[in-house]
RNA sequence: UCCUGAGUAGCUCAAUGGCAGAGCAUUCGGCUGUUAACCGAAGGGUUGUAGGUUCGAGUCCUACCUCAGGAGCCA
Protein backbone atom coordinates (compact mmCIF):
# COMPACT_ATOMS: atom_id res chain seq x y z
CA UNK A 1 0.00 0.00 0.00
CA UNK A 2 1.52 3.21 -1.23
CA UNK A 3 -0.71 6.84 -0.59
CA UNK A 4 -1.29 7.95 -4.49
CA UNK A 5 0.21 11.63 -4.10
CA UNK A 6 -0.72 12.46 -7.54
CA UNK A 7 -4.62 11.99 -7.11
CA UNK A 8 -6.36 15.41 -6.05
CA UNK A 9 -7.80 15.39 -2.68
CA UNK A 10 -11.69 15.40 -2.49
CA UNK A 11 -14.81 15.47 -0.14
CA UNK A 12 -17.17 13.36 -0.44
CA UNK A 13 -19.64 16.19 -0.43
CA UNK A 14 -18.24 16.89 -3.73
CA UNK A 15 -17.38 13.96 -5.83
CA UNK A 16 -19.83 14.97 -8.53
CA UNK A 17 -17.12 17.24 -9.88
CA UNK A 18 -14.41 14.45 -10.13
CA UNK A 19 -17.01 11.71 -12.30
CA UNK A 20 -14.15 9.52 -14.27
CA UNK A 21 -11.47 10.98 -12.20
CA UNK A 22 -8.97 8.84 -9.69
CA UNK A 23 -9.18 10.70 -5.96
CA UNK A 24 -8.02 10.56 -2.61
CA UNK A 25 -10.40 10.55 0.07
CA UNK A 26 -9.19 10.61 3.96
CA UNK A 27 -12.10 9.51 6.50
CA UNK A 28 -13.20 6.59 8.09
CA UNK A 29 -14.67 2.89 7.31
CA UNK A 30 -18.40 3.68 7.99
CA UNK A 31 -19.67 0.27 7.17
CA UNK A 32 -18.58 -3.04 5.28
CA UNK A 33 -20.37 -5.46 3.10
CA UNK A 34 -18.65 -8.41 1.08
CA UNK A 35 -19.57 -10.90 -1.46
CA UNK A 36 -17.16 -13.33 -1.72
CA UNK A 37 -14.54 -12.10 -3.65
CA UNK A 38 -16.02 -8.68 -3.95
CA UNK A 39 -15.67 -5.74 -1.12
CA UNK A 40 -18.35 -2.91 -0.04
CA UNK A 41 -16.84 -0.79 1.62
CA UNK A 42 -18.48 2.45 2.90
CA UNK A 43 -16.62 5.18 3.59
CA UNK A 44 -17.65 8.40 5.39
CA UNK A 45 -15.51 11.40 5.21
CA UNK A 46 -17.34 14.45 7.92
CA UNK A 47 -19.13 15.93 4.37
CA UNK A 48 -20.61 12.54 3.40
CA UNK A 49 -20.96 8.55 3.15
CA UNK A 50 -19.74 6.94 -0.26
CA UNK A 51 -19.75 3.13 -1.24
CA UNK A 52 -16.79 1.80 -2.38
CA UNK A 53 -16.36 -1.15 -4.54
CA UNK A 54 -13.16 -3.72 -4.15
CA UNK A 55 -13.07 -6.37 -6.67
CA UNK A 56 -10.52 -9.04 -5.33
CA UNK A 57 -8.74 -9.58 -9.32
CA UNK A 58 -8.47 -5.84 -9.50
CA UNK A 59 -6.71 -4.89 -6.61
CA UNK A 60 -3.58 -5.90 -4.97
CA UNK A 61 -3.54 -8.60 -2.93
CA UNK A 62 -2.66 -6.31 0.58
CA UNK A 63 -5.23 -3.71 -0.33
CA UNK A 64 -7.83 -6.34 -0.29
CA UNK A 65 -6.75 -8.64 3.00
CA UNK A 66 -6.45 -4.94 4.77
CA UNK A 67 -10.10 -3.66 3.96
CA UNK A 68 -11.81 -7.50 4.60
CA UNK A 69 -10.86 -7.58 8.10
CA UNK A 70 -11.18 -3.54 8.46
CA UNK A 71 -12.72 -2.64 11.37
CA UNK A 72 -15.95 0.29 11.20
CA UNK A 73 -14.76 3.58 12.13
CA UNK A 74 -10.98 2.69 11.67
CA UNK A 75 -9.45 6.13 9.91
CA UNK A 76 -7.55 5.51 6.26
CA UNK A 77 -6.92 7.30 3.26
CA UNK A 78 -8.40 5.76 0.23
CA UNK A 79 -7.19 6.56 -3.30
CA UNK A 80 -9.84 5.54 -6.59
CA UNK A 81 -12.09 6.00 -9.30
CA UNK A 82 -15.18 8.30 -9.02
CA UNK A 83 -17.60 6.45 -11.15
CA UNK A 84 -21.61 7.18 -11.80
CA UNK A 85 -23.88 4.24 -11.06
CA UNK A 86 -27.70 4.34 -11.01
CA UNK A 87 -27.85 1.86 -8.12
CA UNK A 88 -25.65 3.91 -5.53
CA UNK A 89 -28.26 6.25 -3.96
CA UNK A 90 -25.46 9.30 -4.22
CA UNK A 91 -25.11 8.57 -7.75
CA UNK A 92 -21.36 7.33 -7.26
CA UNK A 93 -19.42 5.03 -6.12
CA UNK A 94 -15.47 4.26 -5.72
CA UNK A 95 -13.36 2.21 -7.57
CA UNK A 96 -11.24 1.41 -4.71
CA UNK A 97 -7.38 1.20 -5.92
CA UNK A 98 -5.70 1.77 -3.11
CA UNK A 99 -6.00 2.62 1.05
CA UNK A 100 -3.22 3.47 4.00
CA UNK A 101 -4.76 2.90 7.13
CA UNK A 102 -4.52 6.23 9.43
CA UNK A 103 -5.41 4.10 12.69
CA UNK A 104 -7.30 0.75 13.03
CA UNK A 105 -9.27 -0.12 15.89
CA UNK A 106 -8.64 -3.51 17.24
CA UNK A 107 -10.83 -6.64 17.22
CA UNK A 108 -11.13 -6.43 20.79
CA UNK A 109 -12.26 -3.01 21.20
CA UNK A 110 -15.29 -2.87 18.55
CA UNK A 111 -16.67 0.70 17.50
CA UNK A 112 -18.91 1.04 20.49
CA UNK A 113 -22.43 2.24 18.36
CA UNK A 114 -24.08 0.37 15.64
CA UNK A 115 -25.95 1.20 12.85
CA UNK A 116 -28.98 -0.37 14.36
CA UNK A 117 -31.03 1.45 16.70
CA UNK A 118 -29.84 2.98 20.14
CA UNK A 119 -31.47 3.95 23.34
CA UNK A 120 -31.27 7.10 24.31
CA UNK A 121 -29.30 6.82 27.27
CA UNK A 122 -26.85 4.99 25.93
CA UNK A 123 -26.57 7.27 22.99
CA UNK A 124 -26.21 10.01 25.10
CA UNK A 125 -22.94 8.28 26.79
CA UNK A 126 -21.52 8.02 23.50
CA UNK A 127 -22.34 11.13 22.39
CA UNK A 128 -18.38 12.12 21.68
CA UNK A 129 -19.20 9.24 18.80
CA UNK A 130 -23.08 9.36 17.95
CA UNK A 131 -22.70 12.81 16.35
CA UNK A 132 -20.57 10.73 13.83
CA UNK A 133 -23.71 9.15 11.95
CA UNK A 134 -25.17 11.08 8.98
CA UNK A 135 -28.21 12.31 11.22
CA UNK A 136 -26.23 13.53 14.05
CA UNK A 137 -23.73 15.38 11.42
CA UNK A 138 -26.63 17.10 9.64
CA UNK A 139 -28.51 18.13 12.45
CA UNK A 140 -25.12 19.93 13.54
CA UNK A 141 -24.54 21.98 10.05
CA UNK A 142 -27.77 23.10 9.83
CA UNK A 143 -27.30 24.45 13.43
CA UNK A 144 -24.42 25.96 12.39
CA UNK A 145 -26.07 27.68 9.71
CA UNK A 146 -28.75 28.97 11.67
CA UNK A 147 -26.39 30.48 14.03
CA UNK A 148 -24.64 32.30 11.26
CA UNK A 149 -27.89 33.32 9.57
CA UNK A 150 -28.83 34.69 12.96
CA UNK A 151 -25.75 36.57 13.23
CA UNK A 152 -25.86 37.77 9.52
CA UNK A 153 -29.52 39.15 9.86
CA UNK A 154 -28.55 41.71 12.46
CA UNK A 155 -24.65 42.17 11.30
CA UNK A 156 -26.62 43.17 7.59
CA UNK A 157 -28.89 45.81 9.35
CA UNK A 158 -26.36 47.82 11.28
CA UNK A 159 -26.75 45.81 15.04
CA UNK A 160 -23.56 45.92 16.24
CA UNK A 161 -22.62 42.87 18.63
CA UNK A 162 -22.34 43.14 21.93
CA UNK A 163 -21.42 40.08 24.24
CA UNK A 164 -22.69 40.43 28.08
CA UNK A 165 -20.82 38.82 30.84
CA UNK A 166 -21.52 35.36 31.83
CA UNK A 167 -20.42 36.19 35.19
CA UNK A 168 -23.41 38.33 37.14
CA UNK A 169 -23.58 39.56 40.48
CA UNK A 170 -27.75 38.74 40.46
CA UNK A 171 -30.58 37.44 38.93
CA UNK A 172 -31.85 39.19 36.32
CA UNK A 173 -35.61 37.95 36.26
CA UNK A 174 -35.47 37.43 39.70
CA UNK A 175 -37.26 34.41 39.47
CA UNK A 176 -35.56 31.59 37.44
CA UNK A 177 -33.14 29.28 39.35
CA UNK A 178 -29.50 30.19 39.03
CA UNK A 179 -26.57 28.26 39.04
CA UNK A 180 -24.59 29.62 41.92
CA UNK A 181 -20.90 29.84 42.54
CA UNK A 182 -18.43 31.48 45.19
CA UNK A 183 -16.39 34.54 43.72
CA UNK A 184 -13.25 35.32 45.65
CA UNK A 185 -14.51 34.19 48.89
CA UNK A 186 -16.71 37.51 50.07
CA UNK A 187 -18.95 37.32 47.09
CA UNK A 188 -21.56 34.86 45.01
CA UNK A 189 -21.31 35.23 41.25
CA UNK A 190 -24.17 33.36 38.64
CA UNK A 191 -23.91 32.32 35.86
CA UNK A 192 -26.00 34.30 33.68
CA UNK A 193 -29.72 33.45 32.45
CA UNK A 194 -30.23 36.25 30.30
CA UNK A 195 -28.19 39.18 28.84
CA UNK A 196 -30.92 41.29 28.45
CA UNK A 197 -30.41 44.04 31.45
CA UNK A 198 -26.44 44.59 30.20
CA UNK A 199 -27.53 44.77 26.35
CA UNK A 200 -29.86 47.70 27.01
CA UNK A 201 -27.23 49.68 28.30
CA UNK A 202 -25.16 49.05 25.45
CA UNK A 203 -28.41 49.92 23.18
CA UNK A 204 -28.96 53.14 24.92
CA UNK A 205 -24.53 53.47 24.05
CA UNK A 206 -25.16 52.38 20.70
CA UNK A 207 -28.68 52.44 19.25
CA UNK A 208 -29.23 48.57 17.75
CA UNK A 209 -27.35 46.07 19.59
CA UNK A 210 -27.53 42.31 19.82
CA UNK A 211 -25.74 39.29 21.69
CA UNK A 212 -25.43 36.09 21.00
CA UNK A 213 -23.58 33.54 23.58
CA UNK A 214 -24.34 30.96 26.21
CA UNK A 215 -27.08 31.10 28.88
CA UNK A 216 -27.42 29.09 31.74
CA UNK A 217 -30.97 27.90 34.20
CA UNK A 218 -30.86 25.64 36.79
CA UNK A 219 -34.50 24.68 37.19
CA UNK A 220 -35.09 21.14 37.10
CA UNK A 221 -36.89 21.17 34.25
CA UNK A 222 -37.60 17.79 32.48
CA UNK A 223 -39.02 17.93 28.85
CA UNK A 224 -37.91 17.79 25.14
CA UNK A 225 -37.60 21.73 25.40
CA UNK A 226 -35.07 21.86 28.16
CA UNK A 227 -31.26 22.37 28.81
CA UNK A 228 -29.74 23.68 31.43
CA UNK A 229 -27.18 25.21 29.05
CA UNK A 230 -28.33 26.84 25.96
CA UNK A 231 -27.71 29.64 23.12
CA UNK A 232 -29.15 32.85 22.97
CA UNK A 233 -29.66 35.39 20.57
CA UNK A 234 -30.83 38.81 21.72
CA UNK A 235 -31.38 41.89 20.06
CA UNK A 236 -32.06 45.32 21.25
CA UNK A 237 -33.00 47.97 19.55
CA UNK A 238 -33.86 51.82 21.10
CA UNK A 239 -36.78 53.55 20.12
CA UNK A 240 -38.39 50.46 18.95
CA UNK A 241 -42.06 49.69 20.17
CA UNK A 242 -43.87 46.19 20.20
CA UNK A 243 -45.17 46.68 16.60
CA UNK A 244 -41.50 47.57 15.59
CA UNK A 245 -39.87 44.34 17.26
CA UNK A 246 -42.46 42.24 16.09
CA UNK A 247 -41.26 43.22 12.24
CA UNK A 248 -38.17 42.45 13.75
CA UNK A 249 -38.53 39.05 14.57
CA UNK A 250 -40.70 38.27 11.82
CA UNK A 251 -38.06 39.15 9.03
CA UNK A 252 -35.13 37.46 11.64
CA UNK A 253 -37.22 34.25 11.52
CA UNK A 254 -38.16 34.42 7.65
CA UNK A 255 -34.31 35.07 7.45
CA UNK A 256 -32.91 31.87 9.11
CA UNK A 257 -35.76 29.80 7.14
CA UNK A 258 -34.20 31.43 3.93
CA UNK A 259 -30.68 30.49 4.84
CA UNK A 260 -31.78 26.88 5.65
CA UNK A 261 -33.35 26.35 2.93
CA UNK A 262 -31.01 27.41 0.33
CA UNK A 263 -27.95 25.63 1.69
CA UNK A 264 -29.38 22.23 3.54
CA UNK A 265 -32.02 20.82 1.57
CA UNK A 266 -30.28 17.23 1.77
CA UNK A 267 -29.60 17.68 5.50
CA UNK A 268 -33.10 18.53 6.33
CA UNK A 269 -33.71 15.04 4.17
CA UNK A 270 -31.89 13.11 5.90
CA UNK A 271 -32.62 14.23 9.03
CA UNK A 272 -36.69 13.57 8.01
CA UNK A 273 -37.99 17.58 7.96
CA UNK A 274 -40.97 17.79 6.16
CA UNK A 275 -39.54 20.79 3.72
CA UNK A 276 -42.68 21.82 2.66
CA UNK A 277 -43.15 22.82 6.29
CA UNK A 278 -40.59 25.29 5.87
CA UNK A 279 -41.25 26.78 2.27
CA UNK A 280 -44.91 27.46 4.27
CA UNK A 281 -43.04 29.46 6.77
CA UNK A 282 -41.28 31.85 3.68
CA UNK A 283 -44.38 32.28 1.95
CA UNK A 284 -45.85 35.42 0.97
CA UNK A 285 -47.83 36.70 3.58
CA UNK A 286 -46.78 37.79 7.54
CA UNK A 287 -47.09 35.71 10.54
CA UNK A 288 -50.01 36.20 12.47
CA UNK A 289 -50.53 38.19 15.25
CA UNK A 290 -52.77 37.46 18.03
CA UNK A 291 -53.64 39.30 20.83
CA UNK A 292 -53.39 36.96 24.39
CA UNK A 293 -56.89 37.96 24.22
CA UNK A 294 -57.67 37.10 21.07
CA UNK A 295 -55.63 33.28 21.75
CA UNK A 296 -57.45 33.03 25.32
CA UNK A 297 -61.18 33.13 23.20
CA UNK A 298 -59.69 30.60 20.46
CA UNK A 299 -58.66 28.53 23.54
CA UNK A 300 -62.55 28.44 24.90
CA UNK A 301 -63.55 27.76 21.44
CA UNK A 302 -61.41 25.23 21.66
CA UNK A 303 -62.55 23.27 24.69
CA UNK A 304 -65.91 24.16 24.27
CA UNK A 305 -65.47 22.04 20.79
CA UNK A 306 -63.59 19.60 23.13
CA UNK A 307 -60.05 19.79 21.09
CA UNK A 308 -58.24 20.71 24.27
CA UNK A 309 -58.42 19.48 27.36
CA UNK A 310 -58.76 22.07 30.02
CA UNK A 311 -60.52 25.49 29.54
CA UNK A 312 -58.33 28.53 29.81
CA UNK A 313 -58.38 30.58 32.97
CA UNK A 314 -58.25 33.97 31.57
CA UNK A 315 -55.35 36.17 33.48
CA UNK A 316 -53.28 32.92 33.52
CA UNK A 317 -50.28 32.15 31.14
CA UNK A 318 -50.60 29.19 28.87
CA UNK A 319 -49.69 26.19 29.31
CA UNK A 320 -47.86 23.59 26.76
CA UNK A 321 -50.85 22.19 25.53
CA UNK A 322 -52.42 25.09 24.87
CA UNK A 323 -49.13 26.51 23.38
CA UNK A 324 -49.46 23.71 21.15
CA UNK A 325 -53.15 24.15 19.62
CA UNK A 326 -52.68 27.38 19.34
CA UNK A 327 -49.59 27.25 16.77
CA UNK A 328 -51.33 24.15 15.24
CA UNK A 329 -54.22 26.56 13.68
CA UNK A 330 -51.55 28.29 11.73
CA UNK A 331 -48.84 27.29 9.16
CA UNK A 332 -46.63 30.28 10.16
CA UNK A 333 -44.96 31.06 13.29
CA UNK A 334 -48.13 33.07 15.28
CA UNK A 335 -47.21 35.90 17.64
CA UNK A 336 -49.20 36.71 20.93
CA UNK A 337 -48.79 39.67 22.53
CA UNK A 338 -49.91 41.60 25.34
CA UNK A 339 -50.28 39.45 28.36
CA UNK A 340 -51.34 39.91 31.41
CA UNK A 341 -48.63 42.25 33.17
CA UNK A 342 -48.85 40.03 36.10
CA UNK A 343 -47.74 36.93 34.54
CA UNK A 344 -44.92 38.56 33.50
CA UNK A 345 -41.14 40.24 33.94
CA UNK A 346 -41.27 43.20 36.02
CA UNK A 347 -39.10 45.35 32.96
CA UNK A 348 -42.22 45.01 30.73
CA UNK A 349 -43.89 48.36 29.75
CA UNK A 350 -47.58 48.61 30.27
CA UNK A 351 -49.75 48.86 27.00
CA UNK A 352 -50.90 52.55 27.83
CA UNK A 353 -54.68 51.22 25.96
CA UNK A 354 -54.75 48.80 29.40
CA UNK A 355 -51.96 49.51 31.64
CA UNK A 356 -53.60 45.89 33.12
CA UNK A 357 -51.12 44.37 29.75
CA UNK A 358 -47.90 44.20 28.98
CA UNK A 359 -46.77 45.44 25.72
CA UNK A 360 -44.64 41.86 25.23
CA UNK A 361 -45.06 39.03 22.36
CA UNK A 362 -44.17 35.35 22.37
CA UNK A 363 -43.15 34.04 19.10
CA UNK A 364 -44.62 30.48 19.19
CA UNK A 365 -43.49 28.07 16.21
CA UNK A 366 -45.31 25.78 14.20
CA UNK A 367 -45.76 22.38 14.73
CA UNK A 368 -46.17 22.79 18.61
CA UNK A 369 -42.55 23.62 18.99
CA UNK A 370 -43.60 26.18 21.81
CA UNK A 371 -42.37 29.75 22.12
CA UNK A 372 -38.93 30.15 20.22
CA UNK A 373 -38.70 33.43 20.71
CA UNK A 374 -39.55 36.08 23.86
CA UNK A 375 -39.69 39.81 23.77
CA UNK A 376 -41.06 42.83 24.79
CA UNK A 377 -40.95 46.59 25.06
CA UNK A 378 -38.98 47.79 28.34
CA UNK A 379 -40.58 50.58 30.86
CA UNK A 380 -38.44 53.34 30.27
CA UNK A 381 -39.61 55.38 33.57
CA UNK A 382 -37.50 55.52 36.22
CA UNK A 383 -40.65 56.01 39.13
CA UNK A 384 -42.13 52.86 37.42
CA UNK A 385 -39.52 50.92 37.35
CA UNK A 386 -38.35 51.25 40.50
CA UNK A 387 -41.86 50.20 41.88
CA UNK A 388 -41.57 47.36 40.27
CA UNK A 389 -38.46 46.19 41.49
CA UNK A 390 -39.66 46.90 44.76
CA UNK A 391 -43.20 45.07 44.37
CA UNK A 392 -40.99 42.26 42.78
CA UNK A 393 -38.60 42.11 45.83
CA UNK A 394 -35.60 42.52 44.16
CA UNK A 395 -32.67 44.07 45.86
CA UNK A 396 -32.11 47.04 45.07
CA UNK A 397 -28.61 48.03 45.03
CA UNK A 398 -27.77 45.39 42.81
CA UNK A 399 -30.32 47.10 39.91
CA UNK A 400 -28.77 50.51 40.31
CA UNK A 401 -26.94 50.67 36.87
CA UNK A 402 -30.15 48.96 35.58
CA UNK A 403 -32.03 52.32 36.78
CA UNK A 404 -29.58 54.87 35.82
CA UNK A 405 -30.64 53.36 32.27
CA UNK A 406 -33.99 55.23 32.85
CA UNK A 407 -32.17 58.12 34.74
CA UNK A 408 -29.85 59.28 32.39
CA UNK A 409 -31.48 59.98 28.81
CA UNK A 410 -34.18 57.00 29.06
CA UNK A 411 -36.24 56.33 25.62
CA UNK A 412 -38.52 53.47 24.81
CA UNK A 413 -36.49 50.45 23.56
CA UNK A 414 -37.40 47.14 22.74
CA UNK A 415 -35.71 42.96 22.56
CA UNK A 416 -36.23 39.76 22.47
CA UNK A 417 -34.46 36.99 23.05
CA UNK A 418 -34.59 33.56 20.62
CA UNK A 419 -33.22 30.45 22.25
CA UNK A 420 -30.60 28.67 19.22
CA UNK A 421 -31.74 25.02 20.02
CA UNK A 422 -35.83 25.56 19.92
CA UNK A 423 -35.33 27.16 17.00
CA UNK A 424 -33.25 24.12 15.70
CA UNK A 425 -35.71 21.42 16.61
CA UNK A 426 -38.34 23.00 14.83
CA UNK A 427 -36.32 23.29 11.86
CA UNK A 428 -35.27 20.29 11.93
CA UNK A 429 -38.37 18.64 13.10
CA UNK A 430 -36.76 16.81 16.27
CA UNK A 431 -38.14 15.10 18.62
CA UNK A 432 -35.93 16.65 21.41
CA UNK A 433 -33.67 19.78 21.85
CA UNK A 434 -30.66 17.46 23.04
CA UNK A 435 -29.93 16.74 19.21
CA UNK A 436 -29.25 19.96 18.40
CA UNK A 437 -26.32 21.28 20.35
CA UNK A 438 -23.21 18.77 19.86
CA UNK A 439 -22.70 18.10 24.30
CA UNK A 440 -26.07 18.75 25.59
CA UNK A 441 -26.33 19.80 29.29
CA UNK A 442 -29.84 18.47 30.85
CA UNK A 443 -31.03 17.87 34.55
CA UNK A 444 -29.33 14.42 35.11
CA UNK A 445 -26.50 14.77 32.14
CA UNK A 446 -23.26 16.45 32.52
CA UNK A 447 -21.40 13.58 30.81
CA UNK A 448 -19.23 13.62 28.42
C1' U B 1 -40.65 19.22 43.39
C1' C B 2 -44.86 16.08 41.68
C1' C B 3 -47.00 12.13 38.33
C1' U B 4 -46.02 7.95 35.03
C1' G B 5 -42.80 4.31 32.92
C1' A B 6 -38.20 1.45 32.21
C1' G B 7 -33.53 -1.14 34.11
C1' U B 8 -31.78 -8.99 31.53
C1' A B 9 -25.14 -10.35 26.87
C1' G B 10 -21.18 -4.65 24.11
C1' C B 11 -26.28 -2.78 21.71
C1' U B 12 -31.87 -3.55 20.86
C1' C B 13 -35.19 -6.64 23.19
C1' A B 14 -37.80 -11.73 24.66
C1' A B 15 -38.62 -15.21 28.75
C1' U B 16 -47.32 -18.35 32.90
C1' G B 17 -43.20 -18.18 39.85
C1' G B 18 -39.96 -23.86 37.25
C1' C B 19 -33.01 -25.35 32.52
C1' A B 20 -30.92 -17.50 30.91
C1' G B 21 -32.99 -16.71 25.00
C1' A B 22 -32.98 -14.13 19.99
C1' G B 23 -31.27 -10.38 16.45
C1' C B 24 -27.22 -7.11 15.77
C1' A B 25 -21.92 -6.35 17.14
C1' U B 26 -17.09 -9.40 17.76
C1' U B 27 -14.16 -13.96 15.99
C1' C B 28 -13.98 -18.08 12.23
C1' G B 29 -16.04 -20.04 7.52
C1' G B 30 -19.16 -19.27 2.70
C1' C B 31 -20.97 -16.11 -1.32
C1' U B 32 -18.67 -11.26 -7.74
C1' G B 33 -23.63 -6.10 -6.99
C1' U B 34 -24.33 -5.73 -1.62
C1' U B 35 -27.44 -1.02 0.32
C1' A B 36 -28.83 -1.43 8.64
C1' A B 37 -26.72 -7.34 2.80
C1' C B 38 -27.32 -12.57 3.36
C1' C B 39 -26.05 -18.02 4.96
C1' G B 40 -23.35 -21.35 8.68
C1' A B 41 -20.54 -21.76 13.40
C1' A B 42 -18.20 -19.99 18.04
C1' G B 43 -17.34 -17.01 22.31
C1' G B 44 -20.15 -13.68 25.32
C1' G B 45 -24.68 -13.26 31.84
C1' U B 46 -23.52 -11.34 39.76
C1' U B 47 -31.08 -10.20 35.25
C1' G B 48 -29.55 -1.89 38.50
C1' U B 49 -28.45 -2.41 44.31
C1' A B 50 -29.87 -4.31 49.22
C1' G B 51 -33.35 -6.98 51.83
C1' G B 52 -37.91 -10.09 52.05
C1' U B 53 -41.89 -13.96 50.55
C1' U B 54 -41.38 -19.03 48.42
C1' C B 55 -39.42 -25.91 47.81
C1' G B 56 -37.93 -22.53 43.82
C1' A B 57 -37.67 -15.26 41.98
C1' G B 58 -35.52 -12.05 35.80
C1' U B 59 -40.83 -12.58 37.30
C1' C B 60 -44.14 -11.26 43.61
C1' C B 61 -43.27 -7.49 48.06
C1' U B 62 -40.26 -3.23 50.48
C1' A B 63 -36.51 0.42 50.21
C1' C B 64 -32.86 2.73 47.43
C1' C B 65 -30.10 4.00 42.76
C1' U B 66 -30.09 5.28 37.55
C1' C B 67 -32.48 6.80 33.17
C1' A B 68 -36.69 8.38 30.27
C1' G B 69 -41.48 11.01 29.29
C1' G B 70 -44.92 14.58 31.19
C1' A B 71 -46.59 18.73 34.69
C1' G B 72 -44.98 23.26 36.74
C1' C B 73 -41.32 27.04 34.93
C1' C B 74 -39.17 28.73 30.79
C1' A B 75 -36.07 30.05 25.38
Amino acid sequence: MSTNTTAPLATIASLSAYEGQVVTLRGWLYNLRSSGKLLFPTFRDGSGTIQGIVPKAAVPEDVFETLKSLTLESSLVVTGLVRADSRAPSGFELDVHDVTITQRIPDDTPYPIQLKEAGVDFLMEHRHLWIRTPRQSAILRVRATIMRAAAEYFDTHDFTRTDPPILTPNACEGTSELFEMDYFGDDKAYLTQSGQLYIEATALALGKVYSFGPTFRAEKSKTRRHLTEFWMIEPEVTYLDLDGLMDLAEGFLTHIVTRVLESHRNELKVIGKDISKLEAIIAPGHFPRLSYDEAHQMLLDAHAKGLIEHPHTYGDDFGSPDETYISNQFDKPVMVHRYPAAVKAFYMQPDPNDPTKALCVDVLAPEGYGEIIGGSQRVDSYDLLKSRIEAHNLPMDAFQWYLDLRKYGSVPHSGFGMGIERCVAWICGLEHVRETIPFARTLNRIYP
